[in-house]
DNA sequence: TTGAAAGCGCTAACAC
DNA sequence: GTGTTAGCGCTTTCAA
């Protein structure tokens, strides 16, 4: 394998020179530089990058690491998006990236502790799950870089890239209403799914309807994982126990497509629904092209989580405020009630 | 930070024998083992890996490396179950996985050579491209663990895993040409998404069309890139050109939906096109279960890729024999030419 | 079964 | 602008 001293020889400088122009190369002289350059070139030389981060103390790895097993994980399309994301910003930052989806839930914060405290890393993007408070805990005093995909634990205010959904159900729902729909169905996210739910979601519906004077009524919102499955189930009791239902709201685009499915089964007609989309995926755009939507911006959060964690780690802060981004909404499908009773 | 030595001087014994109960832990007596993994949990131990790394010669990560833009990359539900499936593997094995999608085509070659000749990785799993051939060389005189998922020179006869299309559309062809269709198209792959290209889709095609004694066409048969997009694209010039087309056999899921789109929008039934899709997702059986489908082994294939990349690191060796999986055939649509045309 | 010493390849301090 | 020295934290001889 040739080292850094064997550049050294052959461009007749020394070992520090070679790192000097491989790293702060304005500290040598030009002349040096391009001996040096063509050593390296000629001889193809590689630095060691495990001698480098030893030395340094800095391994130029971030990790990213999820709690809920792979088969959801590399399937589910908001978390591709944060993951893709985050992998934008890090690689273009120079850093690369680790993605660790451990067998075991439980398991996925004991392997974030381990790549950090390892050295694998020099620092993680979590998941939120449960249990996950306790382990900020350990990584903020064991002084450990960290920055979490929602709120963790009830007064974090640091280290965490989340989004407040409440804009985009608020603006969904009155959409609906503005239409003359006021039998609004709301496939809300589980409030298991994440540690702390801010009921974002929920909040933007009920102030809606409230706004509009009309009564919230619990058993139109029902609960999923994000998934095409509870989509489908969710939707479908939904639907037995309120047929006079004309629009829904999903909380994910993979519960949009549950219910989309649900609605086929059940023989219900494309225009007896109103559905809201919950991502606006590309995916779902294309295949849907008519639903309005609510935005997600999982993209950005996974850059904007990338660029945090990249800034704490060069900058060696230990803490940052959090950021929190927002839904939206696109109207796409413009049909009020009567048109749609009149289309039939 | 603690080191091996701190917990070599509170259990009382050398470094080396740390070092031996973190690897091989049967040479070292009981009791000794027992004090060093006290003072370990005491101290809250964890070993350094670029130390050890640097030390060893192996940094125990995987590359995985893909040529194609990370918008394509993390949003086309085949690569995600190929690196799923390398990522189960590799992980389970004891190996961090590093995920690197360059911005630029061009990039991801040399990437590949930088993560593997910087000690970055142990080795890498690439995906064909043009001029991947000639990288493979540099990896093979340099001596550089490598696995390539498909073929990516003419002769390549080691460090594959590539999936061989033919069995499932030959399957599929001669399903549709038993249900009674003998105009059935064929949005095939583009010959230059991959440098060799092995032609096994259309193979399959012919070799069930001339079975049955049914002349090929080859206008029946067009080219996309696995995408959304050219599924619609395809298909749309496809149907208005042979608008007696009573089947379609789909390359890949996205074009199959790109397809089923199309066919919406041209204002076609259902029934009206027999629809095989092209890879069997979850997804796809979940939107539309009633397609039948060719089957695309993407999560064995990685899953394979990352058993061999893992073997040939851990062994040392620098080639291994290729793989060679097979689509199927899923039958799902049963409808026959006849009763569909009594179905309208 | 255990320990002492050397060194992996690089870079940070500190010379000059 | 450049070189010398020391040492990052491990593991690998080799000896005891």
């Amino acid at each position: 394998m040739t080292t850094i001293y064997d550049v050294a020889k052959l461009a007749r400088v020394s070992a520090k020179t070679v790192s000097r122009v491989l790293n702060e190369s304005h500290l040598v002289a030009e002349e040096t530089r391009q001996r040096v350059l063509e050593a390296i070139e000629k001889l193809d030389y590689h630095p060691n990058v495990m001698a480098a981060s030893l030395k340094r103390n800095r391994s130029n790895m971030i990790g990213f690491v999820v709690p809920y097993g792979s088969d959801f994980v590399f399937q589910d399309p908001n978390m591709m998006e944060q993951l893709r994301g985050t992998h934008d910003y890090v690689s273009a930052a120079g850093f690369e990236l680790i993605v660790s989806v451990p067998r075991h839930k439980k398991d996925a914060l004991q392997e974030a502790l381990r790549l950090t405290k390892n050295r694998n890393v020099d620092g993680v993007i979590l998941y939120p799950s449960y249990g996950i408070d306790q382990i900020i805990k350990e990584f903020q005093t064991k002084n450990l870089r960290y920055v979490t995909l929602g709120i963790c634990y009830e007064q974090q205010k640091s280290n965490f890239v989340e989004v407040d959904q409440t804009p985009g159900s608020y603006l969904a729902t009155k959409y609906l209403l503005s239409l003359g729909h006021c039998r609004i169905g709301l496939l809300n996210k589980s409030p298991s799914f994440f540690m702390y739910n801010r009921d974002d979601l929920l909040r933007g519906y009920t102030m809606a309807l409230k706004e509009a004077g009309i009564d919230y009524v619990p058993s139109l919102v029902r609960e999923g994982d994000f998934t095409f499955e509870d989509g489908y189930e969710q939707f479908t009791r939904l639907y037995k126990e309120h047929p006079d239902l004309t629009a829904v709201i999903c909380a994910s685009d993979p519960m949009t497509y549950g219910l989309i499915r649900a609605t086929v089964d059940m023989g219900l007609e494309p225009d007896d629904i109103h559905v809201v989309a919950g991502d606006n995926l590309p995916l779902t755009q294309k295949l849907f092209p008519h639903l309005s939507s609510i935005t997600n911006p999982s993209y950005a959060q996974g850059w904007e989580a990338g660029k945090m964690i990249v800034s704490i780690v060069n900058e060696g802060r230990g803490e940052v405020p959090g950021i929190t981004l927002s839904t939206e909404f696109i109207a796409r499908d413009t049909r009020s009630v009567v048109n749609s009773k009149e289309g039939n």
